[in-house]
Parts: C-alpha cells; structure tokens; sequence
DNA sequence: TAAAAATACTCCATAGGTATTTTAT
DNA sequence: ATAAAATACCTATGGAGTATTTTTA
C-alpha cells in the first residue's frame, strides 16, 4: 500500500470520477487508474465499480476503505505538521516562529 | 512521506541499529540509510542522531513522530485486514459483516 | 456519438543491491 | 582495529505522461 495510492483513493471516492480526482491532484487521468489499480491490486480487491463512460461507484471494498484512508492520511498529515513544523524544538530555532 | 520509510523508520526507532533493522526487514544496510534519509529529506528534521559506529539514537523529532508512526502503520494493517481480508472475490462481499 | 476509463508505449526517476569508504570507539 | 553507517556506483522496476482505444449510456 502507498500513500500516495491512498490519496488518489480518497480523490476518486469523493469525487466519483478518475478524470475529475486526477485533475485535482494534478495527475493525468491514466496515471490515477494506474494507482487505483495497484491499490486494489494491493488490496486485493475492487475499490471501485467502472461502467465505461459514466458513473463510478465505490464497491463494498471500496466503502470499508474509505474512513480509514482518511483517517491514514489525515494522521501523515499529522505528523508532517508536528514534525516537520516545531523542529526548532530540542534542535535549534531557525528563526522561523514568530 | 512513504509508508515503507515509516516501517523503516520505526524498526530502526525500535532497534536503534540502521544494520539491525535492515535485517529485520530484509534489507540491505544502505537501503535503510536511504530510506531514513528520504523521510528525513521528506520531513525536513533529522531522525537520528549518527554517531560513527555505535549508537544510534533518536532526535527530538524523531521522538515525536515514533508514535504518529506508529499509529499510521497499525492503521494501515488494520485496513489491509479489513479490506483484503473479508472480500474475497472481487465481487461482493458474502454476509460480510457490515 | 460522446464522455470517461482503460490500454499501449516510452521515458525517467528512484529504490535496491554490492562493494567500498568513512567514522568514532 | 573494529563495527557500524555513509557513499559510490549500477541496474531494474515502476510511475508518469501522451496518444489511442474501448465502453456504454
């Protein structure tokens, strides 16, 4: 599993549609099926329900995962703003905080 | 920020040996350097504290984000639990529970 | 037919390995 | 000198893009 795998996830789910999610993470809408893809390859399970032109659905699967990607992602992010942010902490201020 | 890198990060957290952990996981020495050094680049604050050749020892930083590490990787096994585990098929789940 | 996802193909970045060097005790 | 991490170097995998095809309403 990858982050960033979740996070095209998380796009498509909200947004029901790979061109859409892919546009919005600033990715090519090939390559958001290429992660839906191995997600669900990861997985081992369809994440989503494609019908040709119109309509994505998330499956059962795909349901399941959807909370605790978000809980996976918002917990990195998280920890990049508790890390990368007060490093000044223990370390030295670079005379970021004002 | 990679999960891999977490998973590397909190063996080496956990052993406190770049050379243990790698071989925990089934890596080579250099690998886990790199890994831990993406992360560090990824979060921008050292992890570790390297010292030549004994001792390893985690930074103020890397002491915050051990248990946000943590937590992120118990969660992402619970998803791989909960989503690879009952679907079985790629098509629906059987009385799953819901 | 149209709109959206999948596929084919190529390129480049990077992850990993082995061998070696550096570092600190 | 030794033990451990860092560095150098090479290779292979895969992630991303563009172009195109397939699909179904």
């Amino acid at each position: 599993m990858e982050l960033q795998h979740l996070r095209a996830f998380r796009e498509v789910a909200r947004e029901l549609s790979f061109t859409r999610a892919a546009h919005n993470l600033h990715y090519s809408q090939p390559a958001v099926t290429a992660q839906i893809k191995g997600l669900e390859e990861d997985m081992g399970a369809s994440l989503f329900q494609r019908r040709g032109n119109r309509s994505v659905e998330l499956t059962p699967a795909g349901a399941r995962l959807r909370p605790l990607a978000e809980q996976i992602l918002e917990l990195v992010d998280t920890a990049q703003h508790e890390i990368a942010g007060p490093v000044g902490a223990g370390g030295r201020a670079r005379g970021g905080r004002a």
